[in-house]
DNA sequence: CTATTTATGTAATGATCGACACAGAATATA
DNA sequence: TATATTCTGTGTCGATCATTACATAAATAG
């Protein structure tokens, strides 16, 4: 059973890799079909053939970042023993992802689609859903160090997965308005000290 | 001296208020002259007459935004003895304004064209240029706090005013995707800490 | 070989964008 | 009154948007 028609000219995992280029640089809206004919090197018939539409080419690179750069970030939330060394871990890959080199600088899923009311709306909706999601993977981890005995109990750990979550996603802005990976890092452990407070309490 | 010609139907300052609450919502590049129409109740030769161009109005309505809110949330600046009560009270005042009823969440200067990169390019700087104001005004803040001995000397100032200005921003995001002012109000305590451990070091 | 299938490049679709031409309406000046 | 000035609403401009028809090219299957 081979592949009947004529083949692919692209390779569709580096057509992928160059839209979500694109895509993270200027935003899903301000992105036009005639900037991912560039960046992916295909005419626009062979994108719509082989990604159905602009919308679900977007959402295959949410996709694609999800897996690598989200990878990276969150990947301390388990491999790490403590949630302290847990929450520094990822704001200091945080720090260093989104101030790298030949990629567009703070987390795709942060800037996205952000305050585009007007825009496509199920691609804001999904992206504040993934937003909402690291909100969650932060208090879980909280809360499993207060289990372990880590943690302290009778903390709202809401609250306090809310602030390295709003820190985090500013981070992004940061990065993105040209803060250095140094000033990111340096604000990264100053958030540490707020959680170096509550273990004090212990 | 009195007006020729025929009289403006519209209020200016109204309609300038109207356009200041679509573009806050939908942003600079998902806002359309239909919608600016819509919301304006002006149609648009009128639009253009009173304010030149889309470009001119949005930057008519940062100013106007600059004055209400931005006073609002920085006037602490000034007004509060120390330091941390500068800080403290600007969070707390971004908590409350990001989460007024009857205007949108978050802050216009943050969210109004982040990531457009590919959109109008002299907004976008004009923003970034303010958010960076922002952390020079921190900056300022406690370096005065340094020089009438409430906060410690030897610290880089600059990346105390990131962590402030980062959390700040990633505030805006956290009300855009719905967060209460509780919890931002909370977010913002949980961040005064940081400061309390410099302060300790004295 | 012929037929089928799938990709390609060109070019066009209708919709919407920001901006404005134009004629008429409403005011002041003279 | 007549004239100049400025606003208003209708309608439209070229440009650009996302999407797709269409004819052709390149592969497999029989």
């Amino acid at each position: 059973m081979t592949t009947r028609g004529r083949p692919r000219k692209f390779d569709r995992n580096v057509a992928l890799q160059n839209a979500l280029n694109v895509f993270w640089a200027k935003g899903f809206d301000c992105t036009s079909m005639p900037d991912l004919v560039t960046a992916m090197k295909i005419n626009s018939p062979s994108i719509y053939a082989a990604f159905g539409s602009k919308e679900k080419l977007f959402q295959e690179t949410v996709e694609l970042y999800n897996e690598m750069e989200g990878g990276k970030i969150w990947a301390s939330m388990d491999t790490e023993p403590t949630a302290r060394l847990a929450i520094q871990a990822m704001l200091h890959a945080s720090a260093e992802e989104f101030t790298s080199d030949n990629k567009p600088h703070g987390c795709f899923i942060t800037l996205g689609a952000l305050a585009s009311e007007g825009g496509n709306e199920s691609i804001r909706q999904d992206l504040q859903r993934r937003r909402k999601l690291c909100i969650s993977l932060i208090q879980a981890r909280l809360e499993r160090g207060e289990s372990e005995g880590e943690l302290p109990t009778g903390q709202d750990w809401s609250q306090i997965a809310a602030f390295y979550t709003s820190l985090q996603q500013g981070m992004s802005i940061q990065a993105r308005d040209g803060a250095s990976r140094e000033v990111l890092l340096a604000v990264a452990d100053l958030a540490m000290t707020t959680l170096d407070g509550i273990i004090a309490k212990n």
